[in-house]
DNA sequence: CTCAATGCAAAGTATTTGCAACCGA
DNA sequence: TCGGTTGCAAATACTTTGCATTGAG
């Protein structure tokens, strides 16, 4: 079981704590990011479009209250890459990412892949909160 | 002279081999970004703000027309740090950026004051870009 | 003069907010 | 029942586009 797995099967405790109730919408957007384990990126947009395919209809401002709120809960990550929407990362971990700049497409990277030597201290009275690696890619030729 | 000092002196000459006329709004936020050779991070609307205290009319279309024609030339870079706005950097060299997070604003960070030890290779048939490094900083206390 | 460049306003896109209706505990 | 949630529509923020006017060459 990894810790993924392990976020969706104590969502309904999670989401409890924090006070929030176990509402249609937010099960059903739950179980859609964490139930499978595997890391997925998704956007609002492209949150709305697998709702509506899977026959749910969920309003685009729910999603983004519900996204938030679970960005606040630790369950999901915000990542910033290119300025056409937010994205949101199932992956937990301390990663980066390569960045597909054609299609938008996010992939992950393993922290250990990068060896990031030194990291240079941050100005007065500020402290760091994380270091975002994003490689670009274009598709060759 | 440093190389962007030397980007507002070749200013008319790069202008005018792309085709660009020397028209009195563009040679004005040209001045405004490349003249002092000093780096600079503008948005949109810092710029309109910065032209208008300094009396000029200029439109946030044609800020955002010559802004991208700009990075085109390759006189400046955008950079992507937040979903706010995007950011245009007068620094051309290869360098990363500290990012305060309570006022949105940037600072430089050398190239090598970062260390990247290994970079993965690019997935099956894209190339990398850029590699961008934010480190994203929060006030202390 | 001519046609690229500009300014404005309107359109477009992404995200947030206000509020009545709804529903989970 | 009751107050947190939802959905909608309207608001906001940023950026791009269409088009008549302007002005650099």
């Amino acid at each position: 079981m990894n810790s993924i797995a392990s976020s969706w099967e104590r969502m309904p405790e999670m989401l409890h704590k924090a006070g929030l109730r176990l509402t249609r919408q937010r099960m059903f957007l739950a179980k859609l990011l964490l139930e499978d384990g595997k890391n997925r990126h998704v956007t609002a947009s492209t949150l709305v479009k697998e709702a509506r395919r899977s026959g749910k209809k969920i309003s685009l401002a729910t999603i983004y209250n519900t996204l938030h709120q679970f960005v606040e809960l630790g369950l999901l990550r915000q990542v910033v890459v290119d300025n056409r929407s937010v994205y949101f990362d199932t992956n937990l971990s301390d990663h980066h990412h390569f960045f597909h700049e054609e299609d938008g497409r996010l992939q992950d990277i393993p922290r250990d892949a990068i060896g990031i030597g030194r990291i240079p201290a941050p100005p007065e009275d500020t402290e760091i909160l994380r270091v975002d690696v994003v490689i670009h890619l274009r598709d060759k030729c």
